[in-house]
DNA sequence: AAACATCGTTCCACATATTGGAACTCCAGT
DNA sequence: ACTGGAGTTCCAATATGTGGAACGATGTTT
């Protein structure tokens, strides 16, 4: 593959073979918010026209893209089918929702968990105080690790090193005027977070929401996460958020006991 | 592939190739409700070792399963995120979701939105009285298409020989004792709904529960599927149920509107 | 302790499935 | 009729995936 390749950039599809191009077709497709056309998916993973097609067919095909009648593509419901499996049957999950649950009876603020995957942050559950129908609206969301109370939670788990060799991974994008721009600024604040034990995220990724987060790390099981709550900065003062900082990390710190115990010791010592 | 082979049987992949293999792996994994150790996937799917290794491999630094530490396998985030965004982004689920809402302040009990994909029906979305927090239970759930009110209804709503075709690709598992146990006595039955244009789930599929349910078919769209009302037995009756079916009928005769207007109509006409 | 299973991993010659440039069709705009 | 853009099909070349077999590592039986 690639056979013919003047330049030296290599395109990014992982040493993963037919899936990986697959997956990234897929990802373009998923990521975009609106239904993708041919050329749209053509110019975003970087493939020869007849290579893509077949991928395309091949997806429609598994059910994991549907064509639509203008022959634009979207997100098929097997992908649907698969995550109900991965999150219902989600032993950490399972675990932590009563934690959750009386955080958010402590705090009347909202409540998040969430799984570091890769530079990104996914949420894998959430209570809310108005229950408003239907799939939490975020679960399943990713947002980037770098200016999210968990995500920084997450991050100041992981050995030094570690985070350092992610945090060189991400791309940092301004989505506010706090969010931060750069790897350095990112792991400073992170030693701060390691030392205290609990992250704040102060209107970084949106404005006007804010939160405090504290890490759950099980490296048994390779468990990176956080939980966090959230409330409006009209709402939530940063004196409240400062002041809540301990019964989140409690509530980490019971989850993640509670996981050590019900998930069991590691008896293979890999 | 499948060069040497004695037997007559071919495996079902599909004409998808590779990425055929790999979804019937990561199917495997991920219907299953515990951790699948190599050797219960290669007898899962029957792959030679040496190829399912590779492929297992490929899944995992896709990220779609997740190794643990026993070397057993389980399905992975990735996956969350995707069907995140097949769900987030979905129109009609979106069109849908007042009238299941106007439809279950009526009732008072559970509706669902389901749409018939192979011989499933995988639930969209949910409305139920006790907002039990969460994912409402269900989404993403698969379930047989000959056994659930939404499925029987959205079956009535194709054409006879497409029924037939569908009905002869099922397995009919015995979940209770009303469960159809064959196409004919479905497809008989599917007769009869197709006229009423309404359809019974009398604890087919589980004891104790019972549901009323009307297809939604826009052909425009690819569109095939359902909604219903459901309850217990002990609570709702048969005849109550059947006092229910006009209103279901009228809400899905609703949306079917609503997405024709909304969704547009085609101007291609392939 | 030696022999035996079971499980997961690695290897490598082989050929199939993927590749990607190019030609082709269809449609809309000029 | 010409032009440009979008999507689809074709096919020789070969990189990629295949799968039988051998290998280690664990745990179990004799």
């Amino acid at each position: 593959m690639n056979r013919t390749r003047a330049d030296g950039v290599q395109e990014e599809t992982g040493g993963t073979g037919t899936l990986g191009k697959a997956m990234a077709v897929l990802e373009a497709v998923a990521m975009a918010d609106r239904p993708q056309r041919f050329t749209d998916i053509l110019q975003a993973v970087r493939q020869p026209r007849g290579t893509l097609h077949r991928l395309l067919a091949h997806l429609v095909e598994e059910g994991l893209l549907v064509q639509r009648r203008d022959l634009s593509y979207e997100p098929g419901l097997r992908l649907l089918k698969f995550a109900y499996r991965s999150w219902s049957g989600n032993r950490f999950r399972d675990i932590a929702e009563q934690h959750l649950l009386r955080l958010h009876e402590l705090t009347g603020e909202t409540v998040h968990l969430g799984v570091l995957r890769e530079t990104e942050i996914i949420y894998v559950d959430k209570v809310e105080s108005r229950q408003t129908v239907r799939m939490s609206s975020q679960i399943g969301k990713a947002s980037p690790a770098y200016c999210t109370g968990i995500g920084k939670a997450a991050l100041s788990s992981l050995a030094r090193s570690e985070a350092e060799r992610i945090a060189a991974r991400m791309e940092f994008h301004p989505f506010t005027a706090h969010t931060h721009r750069s790897a350095a600024s990112l792991l400073a604040e992170i030693e701060v977070i390691r030392r205290d034990g609990h992250a704040f995220d102060r209107e970084e990724h949106e404005a006007e929401i804010c939160c405090v987060a504290a890490p759950i790390a099980v490296p048994e099981h390779d468990l990176v996460a956080g939980i966090s709550v959230t409330g409006p900065s009209y709402r939530v003062s940063t004196a409240q958020l400062a002041a809540w900082a301990a019964d989140v990390r409690r509530a980490a710190a019971e989850i993640e006991e509670e996981v050590r115990i019900r998930l069991g010791p590691r008896r293979d010592g890999r």
